[in-house]
DNA sequence: ACTGATAATTAGCTAGTCTAGCTACTAGGG
DNA sequence: CCCTAGTAGCTAGACTAGCTAATTATCAGT
């Protein structure tokens, strides 16, 4: 808040740090790209993700992880059941709700997508030693939780 | 959370390449809990996000890092350009060009939406030690390459 | 059985992206 | 010098997907 003249990329950031945003970066690119290759928007992609990461789970729930209205999520399952990526169950404890599941063919597809992708990221991965690995996981680790963190409580004011 | 009976998870994976997935999920929740935040849609964030990461830029530029058609992009630049967020600059060369900036204010309203964010990722950065930032800025940045790389050539199609 | 709370849904509205087509401009060959 | 092809950005109209508000069905407590 201090300087608005400031070039943006401050040189005051670590490295890491540096990296991380050019990640984020990199990853909402290619996500949109993907969507667009399975024929969906970002976010019905990021629910079969949601649900196959997660398991099962209501419509609210799964509103939640997304960021949208119930509503919202209603007609995202309707989409996404009509075109046969989840189904709905009816919970037979309390009938008012429905669990929402990802199908094999859904996840599959999904994995398909992504699976060069994945294939190259796990190449990288497999090229640390043990050693670095643990610091790989443990710092990216600890930046998702920053992340999930943020934006629950007073961010931007 | 973290439901047993989930499918997915394909257990031959490096753990690495399992944060990174993580990580990759996280960021764009947050992304649109940002948007939110800010008031408006997570491309047009993006948008400011890229131009002040890279600099200025044409609208056909910008469109396709953002993976929308130019004639969206004329429609976001608008939209940014009546709120203040960016600014049109005929090119006096080329004068079908024009160059689109972020200008001082948008950039300080996207770093003050990230800047606890941004500065509890750097926490974490300067715990590293020497050794251990190089490990991390080696392995997240040829990440970085293998997810640019990936969607650019043979994918779905 | 009645009351209030909760889960999902429906209806109507708004906003943002897409396709198709247009104008303005630049570059290169008769 | 003019004419053609190619490029950059913009306009128009249709479609998609999100939101708010109101509705239905169900559950839990009294």
């Amino acid at each position: 808040m201090s300087d608005a003249s400031a070039p943006w990329p401050p040189q005051d950031l670590d490295d890491a740090t540096i990296v991380v945003r050019r990640l984020a970066e990199a990853t909402q690119e290619l996500t949109g790209r993907m969507a667009k290759v399975m024929a969906m928007n970002a976010t019905d992609m990021t629910a079969i993700a949601a649900l196959g990461l997660n398991g099962p789970m209501g419509a609210t729930d799964l509103a939640r992880h997304l960021g949208i209205r119930t509503a919202s999520a209603t007609t995202l399952i309707d989409r996404l059941e009509r075109s046969g990526h989840v189904e709905r169950v009816r919970d037979p404890h309390d009938r008012r709700r429905v669990t929402v599941t990802a199908t094999a063919a859904a996840q599959q597809a999904e994995r398909a997508a992504w699976a060069t992708t994945i294939e190259d990221i796990d190449a990288v991965s497999r090229s640390l030693s043990p050693d670095q690995r643990g610091v790989v996981v443990d710092f990216v680790s600890r930046v998702v939780e920053v992340l999930q963190a943020s934006g629950r409580n007073g961010d931007g004011s």
